[in-house]
DNA sequence: CCCTAGATTTACT
DNA sequence: GTAAATCTAGGGC
């Protein structure tokens, strides 16, 4: 398990660090992993794309809370979308949204959550994951450094390029380069 | 390859 | 009422 120290710092660095780790998903007893190939950083009062930029409401809460704690939200009417909230200490609130992984174990009950065969399309994208790994509202505010069906562990190497780009999705603050990548198959 | 429409909860105007 | 941290199927090029 990565520490809880581990994100209390700043959330564009720890959106950086969460490259190349792990992610742990029991589901009846079978375990599914993927290391994490994409993530952005969604902060607070300077982050006009971010949930928590107005206030704190019902959904964004765990937001404004401990950090190392899942936050999912539901859009679009469909999807659900899996973050992790991290943050300054000095800072109110900040989460690091997971937008891709490349699948390691479990492949074959991801493609049957997903409905979908090729590797490609299975977990590179932010509702895509969730809905491989089964994530919804019930893993909402639960504490990833602590061993339990859904947890962050250390993963490989980290690769030297990290990509910087704009964050996908948003209209406003496109000019912060927070979408952050790292290439670990060949095609990319 | 590109584009478009539709799925329909939550939050804010 | 409308837009949103999205994805899919279907049609055209």
């Amino acid at each position: 398990m990565l520490p809880r120290e581990f994100y209390s710092k700043d959330t564009v660095n720890v959106a950086k660090d969460l490259l190349g780790k792990r992610i742990i998903r029991k589901i009846r007893g079978v375990e599914l992993s993927g290391i994490i190939t994409e993530t952005e950083a969604y902060k607070h009062k300077d982050d006009p794309a971010s949930h928590a930029f107005t206030k704190i409401t019902e959904r964004n809460k765990v937001m404004f809370g401990e950090v190392g704690i899942a936050y999912v939200y539901f859009t679009y009417g469909m999807h659900y979308c899996f973050n992790i909230v991290a943050k300054h200490p000095k800072t109110a609130a900040g989460a690091v949204l997971i937008r891709g992984i490349e699948p390691e174990r479990g492949i074959e009950m991801m493609q049957k959550n997903r409905k979908r065969i090729t590797l490609e399309n299975l977990t590179d994208g932010p509702a895509k994951l969730a809905q491989a790994l089964e994530i919804t509202k019930k893993q909402y505010g639960l504490d990833l450094t602590k061993k339990s069906d859904l947890y962050i562990t250390e993963g490989i190497e980290k690769p030297k390029g990290i990509d910087a780009a704009s964050r996908i999705g948003i209209r406003d603050a496109k000019d912060k380069l927070w979408n952050f990548k790292i290439k670990i198959r060949k095609e990319g």
